[in-house]
DNA sequence: CCGGGCCAGAAAAACGTTTCAAATTTGTCC
DNA sequence: GGACAAATTTGAAACGTTTTTCTGGCCCGG
């Protein structure tokens, strides 16, 4: 049962090796007839195509490599549902890794994709180094960037527009009738804080004040609370980096007294499930998550299959407007 | 760049293939000498090893795959986390896939794996039906069960004690003064949710009052407020099956009027991030998921690499009570 | 000085597919 | 019925490693 190979099956359907190859690559090449024995004959065999030998003889492999930044964020979870969709239902393997953050780990990882012969890589880059990213593609595995918007235009990317949401949530605040606005952000050495920032800026006509996390969790959200609290003066409403800062805040304020929406209307970042569910609402910024992954899958998986035909393409998602309790 | 291969580095190097290979696999046995020359040519030449022929020859290869229910669930994305972990620091790589609760695709994906000729597999199956799981052992891929205690003693298993995490939470509520106590749940097909009540009626010495939902989210515990609000008897205490439930369900009561925990108390089960983020934080059953994916791992690549010495374990984590305000 | 045992490295045979040119069969048309 | 083209099928080489068997030199004891 363990080790059966294409000659096993062509012995027992009585054709040769390169016929059973034929089944299995390019079916219209061979008689109906011979290819319904051939397909008896794998069947009976319980047959399993050794992927390692076809790759090695064939030039590619049947499979593509995600590198994602953080696999517990639910962002990147999202993204990578979407991903595995579409590459399972094309019959490729996609193979995890997580560079957590750490250069030296994302480059270990994209070694081991390398030796594994991917077909291509989805990546959402710790850094702007496009060097490892070239490497790769001398080797002839195509890069699709993930939520990273490309500089040059000979590589795909798929990314979501930031300063537009940045924009929208500021202009909903405004529309709300907010009058002084404070944005709460992670580490401003992030490239989405930074957009985020910079479209909310634009709408506001001014700078805004900023508290600059070191996290973006529900605790630094709370945190963020206190300090807000401490400084005494109140803004109408707060724009939060993302959810889980916004969530934290809410804790926070509403603990110390002040009522939201009717003190401080407030506004995440990603739409996250538990938005919904808070207490109170949470009014925020959606993004295509699931869809990123399917597109860029795609993109690659075109790159790969159609490399003479294929266009490369800076896609840009715009991000979507949740209102919620939180700003009413 | 591209294609240089294990000879073009013996050529430089001046040695044979075969004494490249031995660097690359067994450096202890070549001289220092030899081998600094040959790690030289490496560096010099960008080698990068070609998985595939390296898995075709030796007939295993260096990845492992991963088949859970639904990657979009944190509980899931965690025990990933846990995995890629252990198996990127031991430089496996790890492919996933996604059974989406579908037999058919959990099945399809098996195939996919059983191609890429997997070391070993790492699965929460979507049903009990041994048969698949036989059929991959058979071609000589280990198996190890996540999330799902193994029935037989020959193979390894890692899960988490849901009876007993049934039991605390019960036990909590009822040392809280709690007389009264519903059990919020989502499908009763679903071995967790069962477990669950079973130790929680354990715990309570008779059958609970029961709701149950069609889904687990926060959705349906809003749904399950309205009903137990229907009811019109309201009890001291919900124990909800996990915390999507039981933050709705907290949603729905508060917005009713129902304070928690002053007219009823309220725990929830998994202890996701958001429970400490609500505006009244939620009282949880924490489970180590990431242990859960770092133990499989390790138990599964015992198994690949030491056959000979490896003993089959089931391990049984047991859940944490983590108190917070909506019990106090 | 000689011979046996050892060690480092070499050479060649796999591993299981795909591919491609060549061979064979089938079909078509006069 | 025969010739030619088209459609199938065959057979063997090749993909890049690992592994096993061998060879030649070296060390050491006798």
């Amino acid at each position: 049962m363990s080790d059966v190979g294409i000659k096993d099956v062509a012995a027992r359907a009585g054709v040769s090796p390169g016929t059973v190859s034929n089944v299995l690559n390019r079916p219209e090449k061979v008689s109906p007839a011979t290819r319904e024995r051939v397909e008896a004959a794998v069947r009976e065999l319980g047959f399993v195509r050794h992927g390692s030998a076809s790759t090695l003889r064939a030039g590619h492999s049947k499979t593509i490599g995600l590198s994602v930044i953080d696999i517990g964020n639910p962002f990147f979870t999202d993204v990578t549902a979407g991903v595995e969709e579409v590459a399972s239902s094309l019959g490729y393997a996609v193979i995890l890794s997580n560079s957590a953050g750490s250069r030296a780990k994302e480059e270990r990882n994209l070694l081991v994709l390398a030796e594994q012969r991917v077909r291509g890589v989805l990546i959402t880059p710790s850094d702007e180094d496009p060097a490892r990213l070239d490497r790769l593609r001398k080797r002839g595995i195509s890069v699709v960037l993930v939520d990273h918007p490309a500089h040059c235009p000979d590589q795909c990317s798929v990314a979501v527009n930031d300063v537009g949401g940045g924009m929208t949530a500021v202009r909903h605040l405004m529309d709300t009738g907010a009058r002084s606005i404070v944005y709460v952000t992670g580490p401003l050495t992030i490239r989405q804080c930074l957009d985020r920032r910079a479209g909310a800026e634009r709408a506001f006509g001014r700078p805004l004040r900023v508290i600059e996390m070191g996290a973006m969790t529900p605790r630094a959200g709370q945190q963020a609370a206190e300090k807000l609290l401490a400084e005494g003066d109140l803004p109408d409403a707060v724009f939060c980096a993302n959810d889980l800062l916004a969530l934290g805040l809410m804790r926070g304020l509403t603990h110390a007294g002040v009522r939201v929406p009717d003190d401080v209307a407030l506004i995440g970042y990603d739409d996250i499930d538990f938005a919904a569910a808070s207490a109170v609402s949470l009014t925020s910024i959606r993004q295509p998550t699931h869809q990123l992954g399917r597109v860029a899958t795609e993109l690659l998986l075109d790159e790969c299959d159609n490399p003479a035909t294929h266009a490369h393409q800076q896609i840009m998602f715009q991000p979507e407007l949740v209102v919620r309790e939180s700003t009413r």
